[in-house]
DNA sequence: ATGCAGGGACGAT
DNA sequence: ATCGTCCCTGCA
């Protein structure tokens, strides 16, 4: 730990994921490590570098299928590029960034972190994750360095509030106790979620107290296989306001902080607009809003 | 140094 | 339907 998040996780000369979708994840040599659940997995270029990769999971079952989920291999990414690509500036971004990537997260650890994300910024949460994981997570070894999985629900649920605020969660502790409360008790099943259709999903995600539709959106996508999702951050409304003004509002107002009201017509404007793959989209106009910022 | 931004959402007007 | 507030940190 103790490395600054990089901007991106370059798996192989074709592949690229954004950190803001995955954030404990961390570089070391030639490899990257990631908490994925109750796994810690590892992926690293191989030695003789000629553009081959390989990827480790610890406990070692599974691997394969643990790669296939990780990294949406299931994806006609072709197709998927394809469709977004109707759109000019989006087409001209997944030539730029070829090779980006939607990760499909464990989804209690993609809800749980993104509960912890409403305003602050990434450097934060992957504190207060790492935090979380050191005090609540198993260590395991790899490489001889040490990990910690992510937390279970009923152990989140356990914790005094005040015992998450000492994660540097700050208010947020509130809303995760809830969030790993609704999982542990099964109030909330997000295996049934990822059954249901955007819509439905989203409703059950928006019950929860500390998720507003920004946190469900990335849920959603991140983790619930949503890819219609379109997740509305400062970023992309930024990018939304000065590249596709039929879908900003016509409020000059319109810059960066969305009111319920806003983002819920704006969402809908851009889903519509890019399409059943609006998620993938919406990872390129991040990933491209984000060049050249320090995370 | 004081203010503000940073992957928002809640609760009171 | 808006608006102040919430915890915390880095940076101008």
């Amino acid at each position: 730990m103790g490395r600054q998040p990089q901007s991106l996780v370059q798996l192989d000369p074709g592949m690229t994921v954004s950190s803001g979708q995955a954030f404990l994840w961390e570089k070391m040599g030639r490899s990257w490590y990631g908490v994925h659940g109750s796994r810690i997995v590892r992926f690293s270029k191989k030695r003789d570098g000629d553009g081959g990769f390989e990827f480790a999971s610890f406990p070692e079952d599974d691997v394969v299928a643990v790669e296939s989920g990780l990294f949406r291999l299931d994806d006609d990414i072709g197709s998927i590029i394809a469709e977004i690509s109707r759109d000019p500036l989006v087409c001209s971004l997944a030539a730029r960034y070829a090779g980006l990537r939607l990760m499909r997260q464990e989804p209690e650890q993609c809800l749980f972190s993104f509960v912890c994300a409403s305003n602050t910024n990434i450097p934060m949460i992957r504190r207060m994750l790492g935090a979380l994981a050191k005090k609540y997570g198993k260590a395991v070894s790899v490489d001889g360095l040490t990990f910690h999985t992510f937390p279970s629900a009923s152990a989140l649920h356990r914790a005094e509030e005040s015992e998450l605020r000492s994660c540097g969660l700050g208010y947020r502790a509130k809303a995760l106790k809830a969030a790993a409360g609704a999982v542990a008790t099964g109030a909330l099943n997000l295996n049934l979620l990822k059954k249901m259709g955007y819509d439905d999903a989203r409703k059950e995600l928006l019950q929860l107290y500390g998720v507003g539709p920004k946190i469900a959106d990335c849920v959603l996508l991140f983790s619930l296989d949503k890819l219609d999702a379109f997740p509305i951050d400062v970023w992309i409304a930024r990018a939304l306001a000065s590249n596709y003004h039929q879908l900003a509002l016509q409020d000059a107002k319109f810059s960066s902080k969305l009111t319920l009201r806003q983002y819920e017509a704006v969402s809908k404007g851009a889903r519509e607009y890019f399409g059943r793959y609006a998620g993938y989209a919406q990872q390129f106009l991040y990933y491209h809003m984000r060049q050249g910022k320090k995370w």
